[in-house]
DNA sequence: TTATTATACATAATAATATTATGTATATTT
DNA sequence: AAATATACATAATATTATTATGTATAATAA
């Protein structure tokens, strides 16, 4: 069931994706991408992010570097490539997800119920 | 935003349109009706659903009647005129939340970033 | 005839994950 | 000089899901 994965959050599926599309990013950095892709929609607080991107890292899906920039330290996650099959995995999984929410929600004309 | 509402769960815009689809229904039917349109994905449990429907009549977004059949008994939820608008506010949160979502993981080419 | 499954409701214990608040620190803008 | 932006992190709390358990009747299978 997709349910399962997916009643809780696409936190996991946005960040997983991302940085397969872009290569390397680091946690601000993905705050802001997905802030802008949204059209503000979306914004990422910290107690979700940093904690989910942890768990991608202990998972496997993700290593991480730090970089020092302007004085800032910023730490860059890259993908491995459990990380890029769990990347896909999730992608069909969102879409599987919501095409069946719109189905509960508006079943086909031809459908039973 | 949309997210703080559907992060967490798209059961209460299942349950507020179904019922503004269907007219009353009692818990089991919904559970049965969400299996069938979802082609056995989304397994409602009793845990999640029941106090989610008790949230919804709290909410006076439904009211409850019991009625028997066959020996048994079964609690009817209707939409008051409050969970209609409230259903119809829910469907287009989903979308948008739905489309939003999409565009994160998958901007349109003219799209910054 | 008895056991299992389906129907029908409900709640308690637990797990997962989000929000909010707080903390540290540097750079940039007002 | 103060406020905001950048950059990370964690603790307290809230919400909501899963799983387990409980009660009860009807229908089906062994």
């Amino acid at each position: 069931m997709y349910t399962k994965d997916f009643l809780k959050g696409t936190l996991k599926t946005m960040l997983l994706n991302l940085l397969d599309e872009k290569g390397d990013m680091y946690g601000y950095e993905i705050t802001q991408t997905v802030k802008l892709r949204s059209q503000q929609e979306i914004n990422l607080t910290e107690g979700a992010l940093y904690p989910a991107l942890h768990k991608l890292e202990a998972n496997g899906f993700v290593e991480a570097y730090t970089q020092a920039h302007d004085g800032r330290l910023r730490k860059y996650y890259t993908l491995t490539s459990k990380g890029k099959t769990e990347a896909k995995k999730a992608l069909v999984a969102w879409k599987s997800f919501s095409d069946v929410i719109d189905q509960v929600l508006n079943p086909r004309k031809n459908a039973l119920q």
